[in-house]
DNA sequence: CTGTTAGCGCATTCAA
DNA sequence: TTGAATGCGCTAACAG
C-alpha cells in the first residue's frame, strides 16, 4: 500500500502538501493539487484511516448497542443507522446487551475501547444514572426508544402514548365498547405509555376503564397466549383486544383460534409495532406502525451533524406512530 | 486518557516493559509486572487500540458484508458472528451489498479502507472471478452460503441438495405421490441445488419427475403466491407442494386459502429456512431448518483461528439441514 | 529481564 | 502557497 510519503516524493512536494489536498484544504495551488491528485491515482493511494485516526483522535466509527442484532425491531434500526452512516463514509460497529445490566455495561466498555466517535444505544437494564455518567464521560451518546430526563435532546423515541391511543380510538370508532388490553411489563416506559394512551381513548369516548380487562404480560408470544386465556377465564364481555406488541397478538390469536373464536367476527385484535410477522398472521393483523428504520436513520443523522459537523435538517426527537389497518379488526358485532 | 508513557514513568520502567505486560510477554519479572499492573489500574490506563493498530498493522476489526442487515437470515447470521467475535474481543463492522454488484464491490472497498483483519461476506451478485481477486489481494476472506470453486476451504455453506431431498422424502413417506415444487431463481446455486434434492428423492422412490409441476419463482412472498396460482391453473393432480423458502410458502398459503383449499387436508405444504415467520403462519409451516446462526459462529471461528491464531476445534464447511415438522404437512389424502 | 530507539502513516503547528 | 519538524500512542527489533 502506497503511503503519503511516496506520493509526495513522486510529485516532488512535501507530505504536508499531500495531506492538504487529501483533506481538501484550499491553501494549495490548483496546479500542485492536480499533480498530487494524479499521483495519488497513479499509485492507487488510499489514506490509511488508522494513521489518520491516531493523528486526529477520531476513529470514524460509531458504536451501536442493541439488545439483539436479529429480530424485526433492532434489525430494522441497525439497517437505518448503517445506511445513513455509510453514505457519509462512517463505520458502524455493534455490540449486543441482551437487556442485562452487566452485559450492557460490558458492551459499552467494549465499544469505548474502540474509541468510537459516538455511541447510539438502546438499553433497557441500565439505570438513568449510569446513562448520565456515560454521557458526561465518554463520547457523545444517543439514546434510542427511551426518554432519559435531563438528556431529552439525546433521545429519539416513539410517542407510545399516542400509539396506544390511536389503536383503541380506532376500535371505539368501529363501535366497540368493551375493549380488553394485553400489556407489556408496566415497569417499562413504553408499555405503560401505551396503556396510558388506551386509557385516554376510552375516557375521551366516555367509556369507563375496567382494570379487569387489562392483563400485564411480557411482550412475548407465549405471554400473549396466556394473557388471552386469563382474559377469557374472567368471563367479562369484550369484543376487541389491543395487544401492546405484535408478538403477544400472535399468541393471543393462537388462543382464540384454539377456542374456535373467530377474528374479527367475534373479537377484533390489534397489535403494535407493525413487525413483519403481522402480515403473516391469519387473519393479517391490524397494528400500529413503529417507524424504527427512520428512527435509526435519524439517530445517525444526529451523529453526523453533532459529531462530524455535517450540516443538515433538524433532528426529530419524538416520532408519531400511525395505524395500519388489516383484517384482524372489524366493526363491533353489536 | 493516560498513555503508556505515563504508566512507565509512574513505575519507573521503560515503555517497552509496560508494552510487554500489556501483551502478556513472559519476559518480564513477576515483581515488575505487578508494579506495572497496579500502576495501570491506578491511572485507569487502557491501551489505545488505534495506536496499537498503527504499530502492528492489525485492526482487531472484521468486516461483514451482507445483502441486508435485517431479515431473518442475515440478522441471525450477524448475531452468530458478533457473539463469537466479541467473546474474543474483536470488533464487527458491517456493510450491506443489496445483492447488487456495484454495491457489493463498493462495500468491499469501504471495508477495505478500514483495514479489516478479515472479511466475512455473503455476496450474490459478485462473480467468482472478483471473489478470487479479492481473496488474493486483500485480507483473508470467508464466503458464506456459496461455494466458490478453488476457494472451498474459505466457504461455509448449507447442503441445499440434502435439504431439498429431505423435504420431498418426508412427503413421499407420508404417502404423497404427485408433489409440486416452487423454486427460487435457478440461476442461483442454492435454488438449483434444492431442486436437485427434490428430484433425487422422487427418483429414489421411483416417482417420475414432472417438469410441469415445477415453477421457477423469486424467493418472495408474492412470487410464491403467483406460482401457486399458476400451478392450480395447470390442473394437474398434486397433493403436496415443496417451496424453496418460507416466504414463498407464505404466499402459496395465501393463494390456497383464497381458493378454499385446506392445508394440510387437501394439500400439504413444506417450506425451507425455518425462518421465524414459519411459526406465525396458520397452519404452522413444516420446513427445513437452516442453521444460519451456527454458520455465522463458525465463520467467526474460522477467522479467530486462521487470522488471530487462536486454537480451537476444526471448522465445519458444509452444514446439514434438518426437518422441522409442524402442521402444514400431513399424510396424503389418498 | 529490561531499556533505547526507530518507525507505523498521517495531521498540524510554525516558519519561510 | 509550501516545507520542515514534531507528535499521536504503541510495538518491536536490537543492545545490554
Amino acid at each position: 500500500m502506497a503511503t503519503i510519503y511516496e506520493v509526495s516524493k513522486l510529485v516532488g512536494v512535501s507530505v504536508a502538501t499531500v495531506s492538504r489536498v487529501i483533506n481538501g484544504s484550499t491553501r494549495v495551488s490548483d496546479k500542485t493539487r492536480q499533480k498530487v491528485l494524479s499521483a495519488m491515482q497513479a499509485l492507487d493511494y488510499k489514506p490509511n484511516p488508522i494513521a489518520q485516526s491516531l493523528a486526529t483522535n477520531r476513529s470514524d466509527c460509531v458504536g451501536v448497542l442493541v439488545p439483539e442484532v436479529h429480530g424485526p425491531v433492532f434489525g430494522a434500526m441497525l439497517s437505518g443507522i448503517e445506511a445513513e452512516l455509510r453514505d457519509a463514509g462512517k463505520f458502524t460497529i455493534f455490540a449486543t446487551g441482551h437487556n442485562l445490566e452487566a452485559k450492557e455495561r460490558e458492551a459499552i466498555q467494549f465499544l469505548n475501547t474502540r474509541n468510537c466517535d459516538a455511541l447510539i444505544m438502546h438499553v433497557e437494564a441500565l439505570a438513568d444514572a449510569s446513562i448520565h455518567r456515560q454521557a458526561h464521560n465518554g463520547p457523545p451518546i444517543l439514546i434510542m426508544n427511551r426518554v432519559v430526563s435531563g438528556l431529552e435532546d439525546r433521545c429519539i423515541s416513539l410517542d407510545n402514548e399516542h400509539g396506544g391511543y390511536i389503536a383503541t380510538n380506532m376500535l371505539l370508532e368501529m363501535g366497540h365498547r368493551e375493549i380488553a388490553y394485553i400489556s407489556g411489563p408496566l415497569a417499562w416506559g413504553d408499555a405503560s405509555d401505551r396503556l396510558a394512551g388506551h386509557r385516554r381513548a376510552l375516557e375521551e369516548h366516555d367509556q369507563k376503564f375496567d382494570e379487569r380487562l387489562v392483563i400485564e404480560s411480557n411482550f412475548h408470544e407465549v405471554g400473549g397466549s396466556e394473557a388471552m386465556e386469563e382474559l377469557l377465564r374472567r368471563e367479562l364481555p369484550f369484543s376487541a383486544v389491543v395487544c401492546a406488541n405484535d408478538e403477544m397478538a400472535a399468541g393471543a390469536m393462537d388462543t382464540l383460534r384454539a377456542r374456535g373464536i373467530s377474528i374479527p367476527d367475534d373479537i377484533s385484535l390489534v397489535g403494535f409495532d407493525n413487525a413483519p410477522l403481522s402480515r403473516y398472521l391469519y387473519p393479517k393483523l391490524s397494528t400500529v406502525n413503529y417507524p424504527i428504520t427512520e428512527m435509526g436513520r435519524m439517530a445517525a443523522h444526529w451523529v453526523l451533524e453533532n459529531v462530524y459537523g455535517q450540516s443538515g435538517t433538524a433532528v426529530q426527537h419524538v416520532f408519531k406512530p400511525s395505524l395500519v389497518m388489516r383484517a384482524s379488526a372489524g366493526r363491533s358485532p353489536n
